[in-house]
DNA sequence: CGGCCGATTATCT
DNA sequence: GATAATCGGCCGG
């Protein structure tokens, strides 16, 4: 299990550390889990995407809370997402998990989620991976970092630098510049999420 | 494939 | 009252 002191950074440098990440959900004792292969970064209140540009308020105060917790919020009038709160307290930041490759309790992420089951369109979005995992508001602020706790983050796979990819956040709509234009998300592809996962089960 | 568009409601102004 | 860190269905190529 990651320690806070991973977490306790810049999300922009931490954002690119969590592709390959082991992300894990305990659900009703049973053990899902998945490597982490898109993120999105949001650092503070000068960036003009991130939630917290407009200071605190009662939606994203778990932003400028201690690295290591979840920040999952609502949106579109039925899609969850799950962050990682980054950086110091008080420094609103935090890492969208966007895509997943699942590998562990695949029959019951199908039955959370059962559109597109084992193909590689299953878990390619934020809203998606937290319905495969059972995560919504109820898990706002959990503590990642808490011992026998039921989300947390483990080493997954090592993922040579030059498979991620990245480029402009998404879903941004008026964002002024630079900030729409940063290239603060990082993804690495299903397959080669699939052959370092083969490789690394030998 | 890719682009357009409606769904549906908590949160913020 | 407007907006939204998305998704899925439907269309055309």
């Amino acid at each position: 299990m990651l320690k806070p002191d991973f977490f306790g950074r810049p999300a922009p440098l931490l954002a690119p550390d969590l592709i390959g990440k082991k992300l894990v959900r305990i659900q009703n004792g049973q053990r899902l889990a998945a490597i982490i292969t898109e993120t999105e970064a949001y650092q503070g209140q000068e960036d003009l995407a991130c939630h917290a540009r407009v200071g605190k308020t009662n939606r994203n105060q778990v932003m400028f809370t201690e690295p290591g917790k979840a920040y999952i919020y609502f949106t579109y009038g039925m899609h969850w997402l799950l962050n990682i709160v980054a950086d110091q307290v008080d420094v609103p930041a935090a890492v969208l998990i966007r895509a997943v490759f699942p590998v562990e309790g695949l029959e019951v992420m199908a039955v959370n989620r059962p559109r597109l089951a084992n193909s590689s369109h299953w878990l390619n979005g934020p809203a998606k991976l937290t319905q495969a995992l059972g995560l919504d508001g109820k898990m706002n602020g959990y503590d990642l970092c808490t011992p026998e706790g039921e989300l947390f983050i483990e080493d997954g796979i090592s993922v040579p630098g030059n498979q991620v990819r990245s480029s402009p956040r998404v879903g941004l709509g008026t964002t002024p510049e630079p900030w729409l234009s940063l290239p603060w998300r990082w993804e690495l592809d299903w397959q080669q999420a699939k052959d370092l996962f083969l490789k690394d089960m030998e």
